[in-house]
DNA sequence: CCCTTTGGATACATTCGTGTATCGGATACA
DNA sequence: TGTATCCGATACACGAATGTATCCAAAGGG
């Protein structure tokens, strides 16, 4: 799946044109869509000509993934840190506040993720990776979770720590598809914190 | 948006054709993804030269809207006919099961379905649409939801019954983004299950 | 049953995007 | 600084998809 591996030079220019290419692609796949891009719309957005995409990648299908983990992985980061950040006892509101604010912010990044699912919906290979890095973040929600038990009890419904994990992902993910719709962020995020504290107290502190 | 309608003459074979065009692209879009399919290959799959499409549709967008509003509503029937079946009180997990049924079931509506949201995503319009035929199916769970009061004392972090039932929608959402990545329909259906028991319940009743 | 209207097929022109081969300037390293 | 190597630009050839104009067959009305 990688191109260009065959020697050892790295080169300078080589991985700044390939950053700008990128940075470029996510703009564009923003903003038309993944199925409604061509290979010379990105290198132009990029200031670069063909030439300069082909000796740096073999489709655009192969940029768009490689594009996608790289943003992955910075949202993976962010998340984690966002989420790091308080001390050993959970404040599950000021907690969904930050990671919210990660997720939820960024329209373009929504919009190329989805794009990325559907994509990724149509190739195994594809969906494996998508399907490795939602099991990260689940990963890093459950690890955050179990330092919290006690403070609040999760409802029995949704099994282990794992599902209460699985439970904040689908939420997100529901609210992501309302979002995409109305572009309504400050409603998302209401909404968003209304489904996870439904989801991860056991509703007996219904009134604050 | 519509094309051709000027004069009165409906005739038989037309709708017939139309049908048959929506019935392929269905296939070829769920099969390949709205971004990568082209005209012809709609009709070819439904038997016709691209004659045919013209004399129907002034471009794919439109198709594909009018596939969608077809699809749509054949669901949303589906899903208040599923909910209308059992008699004034609501059996929860019967209910779910039978609208799970109707929702999960067909991958490939799944796919075009999300391929729909992407695109909608980008056009206000569009999305104008979606969001109505969303709120639709909103209406019909409030609906049943509100006829089950007291059986189920809903949390009240979600607010009134239409906030339930966005919280249903949305739990969907994030079902459905899994079920497309791991194609395993029975764990979506129990998964589902669980995460509506965990919303609509107050968490009282933990162990059936 | 004829004849008008309509729907779809065929053929064509054209645009658009792709991929490759080649060339000149930049870059790294001695 | 010289030079071998790398990278990106340019030019070209090709294929694919689009849209249109024209023609033949099929419906439907009288």
């Amino acid at each position: 799946m990688e191109a260009k591996e065959t020697s050892g030079r790295v080169t300078k220019r080589r991985v700044r044109t390939r950053a700008n290419l990128l940075d470029a692609a996510f703009a564009v796949f923003a903003a038309k869509g993944f199925g409604r891009v061509s290979i010379e719309e990105v290198c132009e957005a990029a200031g670069y000509s063909r030439g300069a995409f082909y000796s740096n990648f073999d489709s655009l299908d192969e940029l768009f993934f490689a594009l996608y983990q790289q943003r992955a992985e910075l949202i993976a980061e962010q998340v984690s840190g966002a989420l790091a950040l308080d001390g050993p006892d959970l404040d599950v509101p000021a907690a969904v506040d930050r990671v919210t604010e990660v997720l939820l912010l960024d329209r373009d990044w929504l919009l190329v993720k989805t794009d990325f699912l559907v994509h990724a919906a149509r190739d195994e290979a594809v969906a494996r990776t998508l399907l490795e890095h939602r099991a990260r973040l689940r990963g890093a929600i459950a690890d955050r979770l179990s330092r919290a038990r006690g403070h609040t009890a999760l409802p029995a419904v949704l099994g282990d720590i794992d599902g209460a994990a699985h439970a904040v992902v689908a939420a997100y993910d529901g609210v992501t598809t309302q979002l995409l719709l109305d572009r309504d962020v400050e409603r998302a995020r209401v909404w968003l914190g209304q489904l996870l504290t439904a989801l991860l107290t056991d509703g007996s502190d219904t009134t604050p």
